[in-house]
DNA sequence: ACTGTATTGAAG
DNA sequence: CATCGCTTCAATACAGT
């Protein structure tokens, strides 16, 4: 027993409490242990962690698969507590074990001894599971149901028996992906297969879902049993997420760069490039888990290295995630679809489908890092992606095919059978390439001085090289380009850059003669600076089928929720925000091949800039609706909705033009900003009863004109403009500015030249969003907008030429009688409400800022500044406030460069 | 010559 | 039943200044 006896009781209990503060010190290495593990889960990536195993008291019993390292990771970043010791049976809540000697399963008879599956699966579904099912002891359960996160519900078939199953394959798994028997690798040494000891697995494994496994039907009537995007946008993006393999390995490769930015940011820049890198990378990954930790009753005698084996969802249009060597054989490759794969299947061959197993991924993938972090040879192990590292080496790496052997070896054995090559090089490029020759389950270590030999370039398409991918092997596609063998004697580099286009050209170039082009070094001088995130963003384009707007506000408020989030995790504020929709292409069939697929599409994207950079998902949701419908996209066309944040700072960090200029100009300190345009009180607005006094109009008038405005070169302004219009209109989402100047500036005169090219398409695109947002406005559909009226009238477009006409003549200018009319305006302002209150928010700003255009426009031609001093007053004073009073979707917290009191 | 934005392509 | 086609980054083209 590691603990000593001795200790008092009342210490021990403290163990397993949540507080530690009793000591000035602490008393055992369990509670430092402890302590240890809570600075680390503190240490992960916000997004990363959870509270799942909150509660649980974990101790892992002898040899697991995952291993306990892996175990150990999972247990901390969801929030358990890990013991190294078992002090007594009693400081456990949980014993994870595969199995357990006969002796043990007696002093076990009491606790709840589980397989590590319940681990992976509880984190895998978001809770802790009911540990029956997996029980090591053996429970009497038939058969268990087991309801997913996304209320799915799937069958799973408990352990019915303890006794080691002979039909289970348990023979010794030295490894699942055996070597190419390539002559070329004749510097790699054979691998040492002498067998390892992991056995693969002794099945506690409940029976998870395949795709060939029908999940059980839910009851229905529940309106979240089947969450889409349009009837419950939440729950459809989480488990859309939970399912989605690019998302999970997206989130992956960001939170393993984080970490690593996290530890190494210290550290300064090298000067000069390694003299060898070390390019390590799981075979078929997916596919090799998948195998390992595969429903062993279903699959008994699968062999993967003969059988083609592939990972997926379904069976037709799902993608194939990974594919073991057996498939690529027969020409079935990663993303293509199990279909597709399936047609390449000889006469007698079937191809086997499995499911994901993220968990397990996980866990072997932090298996993997463990073991490379835990390498003293390497000056930086640079993530690349969940089963692919770039290892720095510090010295010149003598023994290298050595250690890339040990490497192997233990990642092979600590993570129960699954293989990685490791191509090693004198850059990014040539480990790159070597790691290609290496696979499956090999060493290649790329000589030559300077560069390789003929015989290696020979064994490398144009597509092998890092850049180059489909579109730019179609623009080489000449016969010089069979091989690098052949192109890089053939080609120029000018000639490269004339069909690549000047950057890819030059990477080409360089890599034909083994060397990285400066971008791709970057990550070897610098990979902090490469790795500090500079956008945020979420993309959905499966499963996006909308019939009204209202929907698809509803699903903007969700994205523009997520990645207020995530900006959040990582600290930052964004500057801009970009909506892209995907847009069945003309021609397209409705619904495509792949069900809820996107399709055939055409992209359409706009960024709106947010003056000072924000985090507010208000704000955030605010632009996107308003962006939304000005790309104008008709609802029931569209198949793809992604949000991009960009022009990030940090989230203390002044955004580019705030303080600093307020300070420029004379003004006060930098904690004095005005107050938010939302906070702002309308206790000052002088409500005399009726409109306001034309003094105090003017006053105010006088005031906003010497008032400071934010910087002009940063935004530009129409050409006839006053401050307080001016302030109105940056107060409105950018979208909404940038038309009002449009049509300010065509009003005025001050039309830009015609173009061609993408100018052309734009104008065209324009017209197109032009009629479509009429669709919306008027109504026309009639099953977007249910008709809010304004002096009868039900069409907005109506209603903005009512309004127009209506600012028209109240400043014509004679005399004292000009300026609206307070019951005028008092009817304005409540069809505003209205419209606000309908959920239609960009309506009140679009009449709204119609206002404001027809202002400026009459400000520069007949100069009534009474009027205009009423109307602007109007607008700040009264419209701004019932905007902002809504603040689900306006903005909550941009301030306004103008100082409304003093 | 420089800026900013929209679009494309590649990667795993 | 399907099925879970993400996300980040560099480069480029083009328009405006
Ligand atoms: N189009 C793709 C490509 C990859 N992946 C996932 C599954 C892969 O297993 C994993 C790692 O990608 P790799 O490019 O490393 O491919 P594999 O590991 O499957 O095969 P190998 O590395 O042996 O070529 O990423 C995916 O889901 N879809
Ligand atoms: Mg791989
Ligand atoms: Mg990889």
């Amino acid at each position: 027993m590691p603990d000593s006896p001795g200790k008092d009781s009342a210490k021990r209990l403290s163990d397993t409490r949540e507080d530690d503060s009793h000591g000035g010190y602490f008393h055992n290495k369990r509670v430092k242990q402890r302590a240890q593990d809570r600075a680390l889960q503190a240490q992960m990536p916000a997004g990363s962690t959870s509270r799942v195993l909150s509660g649980c008291t974990v101790y892992v019993n002898g040899h697991t698969d995952p291993p306990r390292l892996a175990l150990h990771d999972l247990v901390v970043r969801h929030g358990g507590v890990f013991l190294h010791y078992l002090s007594s049976k009693g400081a456990a809540t949980h014993i994870v074990a595969e199995h357990l000697p006969p002796r043990k399963r007696v002093e076990f008879r009491n606790c709840k001894v589980v397989s590590p599956r319940w681990l992976l699966d509880s984190v895998q579904q978001g809770r802790q599971l009911p540990w029956a099912p997996y029980s090591v002891l053996g429970g009497s359960a038939a058969e268990n149901t087991l309801t997913l996160a996304g209320a799915d519900t799937i069958a799973v078939a408990a352990e019915s028996s303890t006794i080691p199953n002979a039909s289970v394959n348990t023979r010794t798994v030295p490894s699942v992906n055996t070597p190419t028997v390539a002559a070329e690798r004749t510097n790699t040494p054979t691998p040492n297969v002498s067998a390892p000891t992991v056995a693969a697995g002794n099945s506690n494994t409940p029976n998870v879902a395949s795709p060939t496994v029908p999940t059980a039907p839910a009851p229905s009537t529940r309106a979240d049993a089947f969450p889409t995007a349009a009837s419950d946008p939440e729950a459809f993006l989480r488990s859309y997420f939970e399912h989605s393999r690019l998302h999970k390995l997206s989130e992956w490769k960001a939170r393993l760069r984080q970490e690593f930015v996290r530890a190494h940011s210290a550290e300064p820049p090298l000067t000069a490039p390694p003299s060898r890198v070390l390019h390590i990378d799981f075979d078929c990954f997916f596919a090799t888990v998948a195998f390992l930790h595969r429903d062993k009753r279903r699959f008994p005698a699968l062999d993967f290295a003969r059988d083609p084996v592939a990972v997926c969802h379904g069976r037709g249009s799902s993608d194939v995630a990974s594919c073991n060597y057996a498939a690529r054989a027969l020409g079935v490759r990663n993303g293509m679809w199990a279909a597709s794969a399936q047609r390449r299947m000889p006469a007698g061959t079937t191809l086997t489908l499995l499911p994901y197993d993220f968990a397990a991924i996980e866990a072997a993938s932090a298996t993997f890092y463990a073991v490379l972090r835990g390498c003293p040879d390497f000056r930086w192990v640079l993530p690349v992606s969940i089963d692919e590292a770039v290892c720095v080496l510090r010295g010149e790496g003598e023994d290298e095919i050595v250690l890339a052997e040990q490497l192997r070896r233990a990642i092979r054995e600590r993570t129960g059978g699954c293989t990685a090559s490791v191509g090693i090089g004198a850059s990014l490029v040539l480990a790159r390439l070597a790691l290609r020759l290496a696979k499956p389950d090999g060493v290649y270590a790329a000589g030559g001085d300077p560069s390789p030999p003929d015989s290696f370039w020979e064994q490398f398409s144009v597509r092998d090289l890092p850049g180059v991918g489909g579109a730019a092997a179609a623009k080489l596609g000449g016969a010089d380009t069979a091989t690098l063998g052949t192109l890089r004697h053939s080609t120029t580099l000018p000639s490269l850059q004339t069909q690549l286009g000047n950057k890819l050209g030059g990477k080409v170039w360089a890599a034909l003669h083994g060397q990285d082009d400066p971008e791709s070094q970057r990550m070897l001088l610098d990979p902090c600076a490469v790795f500090d995130r500079k956008s945020v963003a979420v993309d959905i384009n499966w499963g996006i089928r909308f019939a009204t707007v209202a929907q698809v506000d509803a699903f903007l408020d969700v994205c523009a929720g997520y990645v207020a989030n995530k900006l959040r995790e990582c600290g930052k504020r964004a500057g801009s925000v970009t909506l892209k929709l995907h847009r069945r292409a003309a021609g397209a069939p409705v619904e495509p091949p792949k069900y809820l697929g996107m399709g055939r599409c055409d992209a359409v994207s706009q960024a709106a800039g947010l003056g000072v950079p924000s985090g507010d998902v208000g704000v955030l949701a605010t632009e996107l609706k308003a962006l939304f419908r000005a790309l104008a996209v008709p609802v029931q066309e569209l198949r793809g909705v992604a949000v991009h944040l960009a022009k990030l700072c940090g989230d203390q960090e002044a955004g580019p033009r705030t303080p600093g200029q307020w300070l420029g100009k004379g003004r006060v300190g930098a904690g004095a900003l005005p107050a938010p345009v939302s906070t702002t009180p309308k206790a000052t607005t002088p409500k005399g009863g009726a409109g306001p006094s034309a003094n105090a109009s003017a006053e105010r008038y006088r005031r906003l004109r010497v008032s400071p405005v934010k910087d002009r070169a940063a935004v530009p302004r129409p050409a006839a403009s006053d401050p307080g219009v001016a302030a109105f209109l940056e107060a409105l989402p950018s979208q909404l500015q940038r038309e009002v100047r449009r049509d300010l500036a065509g009003a005025i005169g001050e039309t830009t030249g015609g173009g061609r090219g993408r100018l052309r398409a734009e104008m065209q695109r324009r017209a197109e969003a032009a009629r479509a947002v009429n669709a919306h406005l008027t109504g026309s559909g009639g099953t977007l907008l249910a008709p809010v009226r304004f002096q009868g009238e039900a069409s907005f477009k109506r209603v903005c030429r009512t309004v127009e006409a209506w600012v028209a003549a109240t400043c014509s200018g004679d005399g004292p009688n000009d300026g609206p009319h307070e019951r005028d305006v008092h009817v304005f302002l409540r069809y505003v409400e209205k419209l606000c209150a309908g959920d239609r928010v960009h309506l009140a700003l679009r009449v709204a800022s119609l206002v404001s255009t027809a202002l400026a426009l009459r400000e520069g031609s007949c100069g009534d500044t009474r009027a205009y001093a009423e109307w602007e007053h109007i607008l700040v004073r009264r419209v701004l406030p019932v905007l902002n009073r809504n603040r689900l979707t306006f903005q909550t917290e941009r301030k306004l460069d103008v100082e409304w009191e003093v």
